[in-house]
DNA sequence: GGGTGAATACTCGGATATGGCCTGTCCGAGTTGACGCGG
DNA sequence: CCGCGTCAACTCGGACAGGCCATATCCGAGTATTCACCC
């Protein structure tokens, strides 16, 4: 799974505890990531309507939605693209006894033990927001809102 | 996730349905796919314990184990390798408040959420056996058992 | 002093190189079975 | 007819190229701010 999956959640929850835009600039220097890499995930996340952006003086990215809205298959799903994790070429179309016009993604009995584990997967994931994880981190570390505001100012 | 995984897969199932080894070639035939490259995804799965390969003629590639003790689990492992699908690299040590020597994969709030849906995902497909897939072929196709050896049988 | 306009600095967005892994291929080592020869 | 030794064919196993996607980077388009200038 790419790299830019864990940058995108964590820019995800930096950004539910700001009001104000935050340009790449400011989101790398945080984690010290490679600035304009991270921009094109945040592009991508855009693209996903996750986030907003405002270009200019004071422009940056901020939340599209509330932040229980945003569901950790929704941020994996946009940097990762929509496709299954396993893919079902259908060799057994190529098999004895088999006829054309039949869709072994549906028949062949892998591809359904794979896509029900895949879906026990999207189902885990769908079902926490990025508040959910929020609320987790608050919980174990109070003072991370804070810290995390002052240091994002720090770098603006 | 790797070409190579659906091809172990029904490599499997179709060695549960025969006793004396499988050359790569006949394997290959079966489902028209390029020898030499399934020979390399074979001798993988030999590696991990779920094949035994013999050389010389009449030799090939056999079930290591009875087919209920192959989990769906083992052929994505061996193929794909041991490694989760989310990496955390600890992008949190770099930010503020934090301290040294602590591990991010089990304290900070996504990792675990990422390791829990993939654990439910490896959980899905630990439960499935080759042996399972196998009857719910049976169950549908009662022919294919006969089918598959007779066809192995003309391509030997 | 207030308003207006251009200049400016800042930000996103997409177009552009590079590296590593998956994909695909080939040839050599080892082993088994077959065959021929001798007893 | 039986046993043995050599040979040959077959198979696995690892070493060797090619292509594609993730990674990383840079520069241009657009915009809000700022500042100077004029009324």
């Amino acid at each position: 799974m790419s790299r830019g999956v864990e940058w995108a959640l964590h820019a995800c929850l930096n950004l539910s505890w700001l009001d104000d835009p935050v340009p790449t600039g400011t989101l790398a220097a945080f984690y010290e990531l490679p600035s304009a890499y991270l921009n094109k995930q945040l592009q991508t996340l855009v693209r996903a309507g996750i986030l907003t952006s405002t270009s200019g003086p004071r422009g940056g990215f901020r939340l599209a939605r509330a932040p229980e809205a945003v569901s950790l298959l929704d941020i994996v799903v946009a940097i990762e693209g929509p496709e299954e994790l396993f893919r079902c070429d259908q060799i057994l179309s190529k098999g004895p006894g088999e006829h054309a016009g039949v869709d072994y993604r549906q028949s062949c009995a892998f591809a359904r033990a794979m896509r029900d584990a895949e879906l026990a997967w999207r189902r885990e994931l769908a079902g926490k927001s990025v508040a959910d994880v929020r609320a987790d981190v608050e919980h174990g570390h109070p003072e991370a809102p804070a810290n995390t505001r002052a240091r994002i100012a720090e770098l603006r």
